[in-house]
DNA sequence: GGGAAAATGTGGAACGTTCCACTTTCCGCA
DNA sequence: TGCGGAAAGTGGAACGTTCCACATTTTCCC
């Protein structure tokens, strides 16, 4: 006793499975009365249309894959939500494939999403390298999140970083802040191009000869490194603008060690506004990403390629804002004594 | 010029369509010969296996349906990974949808699930109605992670929250804690149980008159909410057992306003171990769930039943573990002055 | 009242595989 | 040399839908 089928359904009820075929999809031309014994007999049996037959003779699944490298970044899960809201308002369905930042189950993934025959991939950070992207986009409308591209084939969307490292520097400017300090994200993903914003920022406020860079990474250790650094030798900075959120909770560790007040003696700025920055315990001023626009324009550029309305790749840059909260404040007035 | 199919590079290489097929999967009775120019036709064709027409005639797609409410709680990015991880393991693909919270549309991923010939179904934590969860149930194997259930017909992985409440306990008991509070969860899921588990821990190592329960809930705001109560009246404890991590985290955000120190003043344990717990601007003593273990787990379950080993539902309670960091110690030794 | 048009319903081909029953070829050995 | 069985390869039915061309019935209007 396997699941009914359209054909078990048009028998019971005496129709052709055509007809039953009609009324599951709900189509217009149908008398009232056929409708409704359909779907009693449909209800009775309990039957469920089967989306692969569906598929096969559509020749559409309605389905697009969505590739993560890694699922516990909270930044990605934001994003999803931005891609499943419009991949659901547009009628198609999302299949979630991961592949551990290994790449060889990176690839098994990709894979498997393509013979799938989802209709249109959206490949969030994979480490696989751009060739293997390169191939999938022949198949398939394929557009890269935060990750930038400069191919012709495949889309992107990305923050832009230099205008975030921008937002964070005037802030901090604003404040009063002068010798305003970087600890950077190493070769992390935007980390140069927060680098180069933080550094032309500083130019444009007249503060280039103010400008210090020391070395970080995208983690807590990072941030932790970078605070030595800057507080070993040379003119202490009043300001610090961390390379994301979780160097700048290191950097906040840190200070705390050494008895350096935040915001009264040193503030400091993240960026990414994870769920992190927010917890009161931490309350971190940082640069906001608009995650699930993200997502919903990664949706829209896949779109805009199945119906066929464009052919050249286009590389969305998004607008990042600031979100103020208790790391951030005015310089001491006075020197702070080392 | 569409997508090249299993008869045109059958029709290319000379060969029937069969010896393709075989040759895709890997047969063995096919001479070397052969089986070399179906390859590099289907190669040269850039021909993929389409999975969607598999599926139809083979009459199973490979694929487990994993439900989740909620992406962002980190708890499930972690569960997932299990999932993942044991699914690949036994020749199984992964489909995830979610619902945020909203049952109307936890129906609409549900059915999606269902119609897309998923072979089983893991929910985690859904809000939909047992019924419906019950019905599902009828169609296809069916497990439930982190919701406890006694259901004969589904089956269900959770955390031992009893176990892991008297871990917290017995771990402040033995550093000499006596005045042991609990903040707990609310009607959050398994906030009852780690509720009771306190007090039966509590009874266990002679302390139920030191017992005491204050409301909270699985938020910053409980913890922070549960603090205020505990110590605005009564005798202060020298320990706090918060029903999760955000409760925790709450509760040390208030701890600190009140100046009181942690942990020489007050020991926290939260629960969870949550990737905030190992921030360490935190370092929050924690009771861990073993979650990827429970999505390999829910994976098995579900295999168990598609191999017909099983017809009777089973429920499994997995063992907590107890991560110490910094919030607790050993009780000051004079009494803590209010 | 008659005919066109609209509404309603139907049968069969097609989608791209797998699998079964079958044929042909090859090899070893009595 | 002949024969049996293994190895290699093939054709066609089947999977559960959708869609097209077509048939039948009803409605509408002059």
């Amino acid at each position: 006793m396997s699941r009914p089928t359209i054909v078990d359904v048009a028998k019971r009820a005496g129709v052709s499975k055509s007809l039953v075929s009609l009324v599951m999809r709900g189509a217009p031309n149908v008398s009232d009365e056929k409708r409704e014994r359909v779907l009693r007999v449909a209800s009775a049996l309990g039957y469920r249309p089967n989306a692969v037959a569906r598929s096969l003779v559509r020749q559409r699944t309605n389905l697009l894959g969505v590739f993560l490298s890694d699922l516990h970044n909270p930044f990605f899960a934001e994003v999803i939500d931005g891609i499943q809201a419009e991949a659901a308002e547009r009628g198609y369905r999302t299949i979630i494939g991961t592949g551990d930042r290994v790449e060889l189950s990176e690839a098994r993934a990709l894979d498997t999403l393509l013979e799938l025959r989802t209709e249109g991939l959206i490949l969030a950070s994979p480490i696989l390298p751009m060739r293997r992207i390169a191939e999938a986009s022949r198949e398939v409308p394929t557009v890269l999140v935060a990750r930038a591209s400069r191919s012709s084939t495949i889309d992107s969307v990305a923050n832009d970083d230099t205008a975030g490292a921008a937002l964070a520097v005037g802030h901090l400017a604003s404040l009063g802040h002068r010798r305003i300090a970087h600890i950077d994200g190493g070769d992390g993903a935007g980390a140069r191009e927060r680098r180069r914003g933080y550094e032309r920022a500083m130019d444009r406020h007249g503060l280039a000869r103010e400008a210090r860079v020391v070395a970080g990474a995208y983690t807590e250790e990072g941030g932790w490194q970078g605070v030595r650094a800057l507080f070993s030798r040379g003119r202490a900075p009043t300001a610090v603008f961390a390379a994301n959120d979780l160097a700048a909770i290191g950097t906040l560790s840190a200070l705390a060690e050494q008895g350096i007040g935040v915001p009264e003696e040193v503030s400091v700025v993240g960026y990414d506004n994870t769920a992190l920055a927010a917890v009161h315990h931490i309350h971190l001023t940082t640069v906001d990403q608009p995650r699930p626009e993200m997502g919903r324009t990664a949706v829209s550029l896949i779109l805009e390629r199945l119906d066929g309305e464009r052919g050249s790749a286009r590389h969305v840059l998004m607008p990042p804002s600031l979100v103020v909260r208790g790391t951030s404040g005015a310089p001491a007035r006075k020197k702070v004594p080392r």
